[in-house]
Order: C-alpha cells, then structure tokens, then sequence
DNA sequence: AGCACCTGCCAATAATCATTTGCGGGTAGC
DNA sequence: GCTACCCGCAAATGATTATTGGCAGGTGCT
C-alpha cells in the first residue's frame, strides 16, 4: 500500500482524525480484542464502536475476524493492519491531482458506483 | 515539527482530509498565489477558498502574507509550509495517549483545556 | 424459563460542517 | 462617478456526521 489514489487518502485521513478511531487504533495495536471487550475498555457504547470499526474497516485500517469462543459464542475479533504513510506537501499534492471528486469536498461519499460488497 | 500532540494530529488530519485543500495544497506547492487568483484558478469562490486557506493556517499547514502590489493593491499571498507527518500504527496510537478530549469525537471543537479547578 | 454474554442493524436526534450570497472597505483608472 | 480589481466577514441554508437506544438473533449456565 505505497500508492494511495487521492480519494483513498481523503478517506484514511478522514478515517484517522477522530479522537475515537485513535483511540481504538491504539487499543488494538496492543493486540486483538473482539468488540463487546473492546466497548467497555474505551468507554463507549458498542453501537458507536461498530461504526468507528466499520470506518476503520473501510479505510483499510484494522481487519476482523468472526470466531468461536470455547464456550460456542461468536466473538469479532478486530486487528491493526500495518501501514505507514508519508505525508509530505508533495505526497499530497500528488493525490490532489487523482482526485475524481471535482466539486463536494466534505467527508467525500465517495466513490462511484462500486459494488462494494 | 516532530512530534504533534493527539488533538494537533487530529487537525492537521482533519485538515488535510478534504478534496478542496488537498488541491489548494497542490496549487500553492507549485509557489505563491493570493486569493483571489487562487480562488479563479480552482474554480470555486472566494469566500469558500478563505474558510479552507484558513483552515490550512490554523493547521499550520500554509501561512501567508499581505503585501502590497505595485499598483497599490493589497494582495494575500499564500504558501505552504513545509511539513513531513509519518503515519503508522505506532505513532497514531502514541498520538492517540496525549488526546485531551475524552468525549467528543467528531471534527474537533478545540479543546476544553480545562483551566483546572 | 430466565439471565448473562456475544453479534448486528436501524431509526431518530443532536451537533457539525460546507457552501452560498451579500455586504463592508480600499486603490487605480476611464 | 462608475467600474474593476483586491481583501474580509457573517448570516442562512443544506447536507453529513456522530451518537443513542432499542430490537433482533445466538449460545451456555443455573
């Protein structure tokens, strides 16, 4: 993951400036947890965790993996995915210019019609 | 510029995450422009090209200069500052301890530095 | 059965941001 | 005076986001 396209790195910056999702990031790059855990270690209502890990998922970020506990229950356990990136005026004026998004700027929805799953 | 703290990263990132400074960012990387040039080059307003320039200064990632035209016109130059953020699990998650904003998540309101009690 | 724990999702609300439009001021030149 | 260019700011609106709370399903234990 060397090259991001400029839309990308709109959405792991967009991804990383979030109290919540750092803090989940730093959580999890101590090793995995599965959600619930994850919830009352931060503080936070599970609901609101899935959707900053949905975000982070999205981003590339950390990755999740569905097992079962010994005692058959079905946990979500989430991970760091490594990455590292460079920003730099030029790394950054070089995305700018693969950015497909010509006019709405915010959060950027996105991406054109991918499916993806 | 080394070392930011959590709620400084959270800006710049919050900062940088966006189609329209990413590209005035890409615009000011190539030397100085004022404003309103700026503003006719990207094809948007004005107004709009001052709230991201001044996003991008409270960030620290441009500053500018008023200077005064030959023909007595008083221009705002903008340019960008250096800068080199490496982003890694690491250093998100170190970032991530100093954060002072306990609660709030979204695009930061500027910390609550509690003056104590 | 009832309780405790795990997961996932959706609807509603509050809070925030992005962008526009309009106005204010200033200098130079026709 | 009027037009063209420069700068800045603020109120209003529309669009997104963040967060909560409730409800759904599942397993295992007492």
């Amino acid at each position: 993951m060397a090259e991001l396209t400029g839309d990308e790195l709109v959405r792991v910056l967009a991804t990383l400036a979030s109290p919540h999702r750092m803090r989940v990031l730093a959580a999890l790059s101590t090793g995995r947890h599965y959600v619930s855990a994850l919830a009352r270690d931060l503080g936070i209502s599970r609901a609101l965790l899935q959707v900053h890990l949905k975000k982070l998922e999205r981003a590339g970020l950390v990755s999740a993996e569905l097992e079962l506990s010994e005692d058959g229950k079905a946990m979500k356990y989430y991970q760091v995915n490594a990455f590292a990136l460079q920003l730099t005026p030029q790394s950054v004026a070089a995305a700018a210019k693969t950015l497909t998004n010509d006019a709405a700027d915010g959060p950027d929805r996105g991406a054109q019609q991918n499916g993806d799953s």
